[in-house]
Formats: structure tokens, C-alpha cells, sequence
DNA sequence: CCGATTCTTGAACGAGCAGTCAAGAATATT
DNA sequence: AATATTCTTGACTGCTCGTTCAAGAATCGG
């Protein structure tokens, strides 16, 4: 019963997002948010409620569209190059000129002033989230030989997750994207792969068939 | 001629400074400047033009007592060491629940709509003027034969760079210091640092006298 | 001690902000 | 088709923002 909306919710929450990254929550007015959504300003708090609400929406949009891709070659085989992978993606998105600079979690987790604690808290437990899945691969790198027995998978997903942000934030800060590869590189000689002495299993993978 | 001011600009820019880096530039506004330094409105924008001049003036005097100081340890013989040192105090200076989190300059840096190009021009400036400290220490390193000869000093300076400043972030993002101390920990791991084979001059250098 | 100059005070201004609300339009049930 | 419900539209509210400005207070040169 009623009427219908005239709007699809995943394309207003992909505008949207999309100009809270390049903008920033607190910058963004909802004028802005009405004239790229299209949408007049009753239906947009009728449907997210108020502008705080768009924008955890938006946030959600967002990682499941751009934040979270670069993470999937966590689970690759090989462990270091999965990661090595991640980070080379992360710079991969950023070169795309199409896209807004750095990160839209980074970028809020850092804005002052969103002196929302609904917001902070979203964006703590998406970065967490992501540290999970990086100390979560690690620690099976370890099981299976890939790092030295020693290596502390919380330390290491602690610090590459520190470097994938990290990238975020140069290009933002200085807008190229030359040094970008250049952290990664350096990001990668911490990586402690075990010598390839014991000739684990895993080295080398061949597909099958 | 005229009447002299009542206040010490330099106490003001440290309050304002404070201010700003606690909150963000946009998000201060004039009547909490005004509350923070004990100074009229007529006051502020006399001596400093509008909001803007005066987070450019805030901004050098937060260089010079804050921002810079870390970088004073790049003047160690040891640059590795340096380096380590230089990292570990911006970690301790962190650590301090007295000082608001994070970096200004790479606060202000990433917050987006400052949208004012002399802010972003001077916080750049200023930043690119750390990496340049960084890369000139590092040079000195590889050519006193501390660290490997093919080893890049702009490489390196900009790894380490992103390191000091997402040390910044990851304390705004996440609040606490443990995985700082991890950080670096993992960071000086990619430090290229010659094997102690050659016994180069200022390897374990001891003070004369 | 007077007049020129500089600083301080506090009220006022226009603009932009997030959010509200009443009225009209579209849909589903009866 | 009548009615209840939902969505859309756009004007409106109260508020805060950065900035300005006139008038008073303090200081210095003559």
C-alpha cells in the first residue's frame, strides 16, 4: 500500500557516497546531496532519516563497492604476494582519476568534527574488520610455513594495514601516485618470508589442469 | 603611535593552534577562537586578517613547538637509528592524552573542503619540507656506507614518511598506541641497513672522550 | 594635553546550514 | 471508485556561521 518510490536506493547511496569521499561528511550539505541525488530533500529523510543516516548508508555503499575489493586477493595462496596484491590495488584505484582521493573511511575517521559517535563507530568497525581479515590471512601464512614461526600475525596485519591506509592519505596528501608504488615496495622488504630453503609447501604454486 | 596590544601572539597562536588540531579547521568557529584565546572578534581579525590567516600563522607556530621536533633526532650519526628515534618520539608524543590526537598537518591535510589552496599549499609545503629532511639524512646514510649502495633515498624517504604520518592516523583512527609501537617496530625492518661484514665507519660509533 | 593612530568591544548583517511540515501525487486494499 | 498509506515537492523555520563596522579605550608624537 502507498505510493511507490521513483528511486533506486543503491544508485542515490552510489552518488551520494561518492560525494561524501570527495567531500567529506561535514562538508557536504544536503543541497549538494539533493542535486546529485536528484532526489528533493522530503524524500531523502524520508528514506534515510536525516543526513547522518544517508551517510552510514552511503558508508556501507561504499565499502561494499570500492573498500573492501582490494582485500579479496588476501586469499590468495601466497600469503606475502596476496598482500603485496592488496596494496598494488589499493594504488591501482587510486591512479583512477575517475575517483575521489583516498579513502572515504580514512578520510572520515580523521575528519574532525564528525562528532558523531554513530559514525566514528562505523568506521572503527569497518577498519577493524579489515585488520581482521589481514591478521587472519597472515596467521595462516603462518600455519602453513609461509613466515618465519616467530612472526607476530597481529603486528604484521597491524602494520600493513597501517601502510594500505597510509596510502590513502599520501595520495590525498600529495596527489601523486609515483611514490605510492615506492612505499609499497619498501612496505614489502618487512614481509618475513621464510627462506626459501625449506621449500614449504605452497612455494611455487602450479594450477592444476 | 596607536594602543598597544593586550595580548602575546604567540600565546594565542599556541591556543588557536591547539584548537585546530583538536578539531579541524573548518569545524572551529570564530566563537570558540574567541572563547579558547580571550580575545574580541575585532581582536582576532585585526591582528590576523580572517580565520584563514590566522590558521596559517596557528599553523608555523605548531611546526616549530610540535610538528618539527621529531625530526631533530635525523641529525644522529646512526640514520637507522635516527630514524627509529625520530618515529618513537612522534609515538610518545602521542602517547600524551594531553596533546589532541593525530597530526595537524596531516590532519588538515586530508580533511577535505579546507578548500582554501593557501592552506593546502602551506600544509604541502611544510610536509614536503620533512620528506626532504628525511631524504637528504638518508643520502648522508648511504654515502657513509650505512645502508646498501643501489638503496633510494627519495624511496626510502617516502616510505618512511608515510610511516611518520600514518602513525598519526592509525592514533586518530583507532585511539590507542599499542599497534603504534608495532608500526614502527615492523617498519625498520625494511630498513636496508648493510651487513655488519663490512665494519663501516660509524657502525656502533662511540662518543671520544 | 591634544590629535592621530591603533587596538578592543560587542552588536549587527547576510548567507548558508540541517531539519520540518503541509499539501499534492501516486499506489494498494477494500 | 473510495480510502488509507506512502512518497514527492518546495517553501519555511530557527540557528550558526564568518565577517563587518561604529564607537569607546589606550597609547604615542608634538
Amino acid at each position: 500500500m502507498g505510493r511507490n518510490r521513483e528511486f533506486d536506493d543503491e544508485a542515490v547511496l552510489d552518488r551520494a557516497s561518492r560525494l561524501f569521499w570527495r567531500r567529506g561528511y561535514e562538508v557536504v550539505s544536503v543541497q549538494e546531496l539533493e542535486a546529485s541525488t536528484g532526489l528533493g530533500r522530503g524524500s531523502l529523510y524520508n528514506a534515510f532519516g536525516d543526513k547522518e543516516g544517508l551517510f552510514l548508508a552511503a558508508l556501507e555503499r561504499y565499502v561494499d563497492r570500492h573498500g573492501a575489493t582490494p582485500f579479496r586477493h588476501l586469499a590468495e595462496r601466497d600469503v606475502g604476494r596476496g598482500i603485496r596484491r592488496m596494496l598494488e590495488a589499493i594504488v591501482e584505484r587510486m591512479s583512477d582519476p575517475a575517483n575521489p582521493r583516498g579513502c572515504l573511511l580514512t578520510n572520515t575517521s580523521l575528519a574532525h568534527g564528525s562528532g558523531s559517535s554513530r559514525i566514528d563507530a562505523a568506521v572503527a568497525g569497518k577498519v577493524r574488520e579489515m585488520e581482521g581479515l589481514l591478521e587472519e590471512a597472515i596467521a595462516r601464512a603462518r600455519e602453513e610455513g609461509q613466515i618465519e614461526a616467530d612472526a607476530s600475525p597481529r603486528r604484521l596485519a597491524r602494520f600493513y594495514g597501517a601502510v594500505a591506509q597510509s596510502l590513502g592519505v599520501m595520495h590525498k596528501a600529495l596527489g601523486n601516485e609515483a611514490g605510492l608504488r615506492a612505499i609499497v615496495e619498501t612496505a614489502m622488504r618487512a614481509w618475513p618470508a621464510r627462506k626459501a630453503g625449506g621449500a614449504a609447501r605452497g612455494s611455487r604454486p602450479r594450477r592444476r589442469g
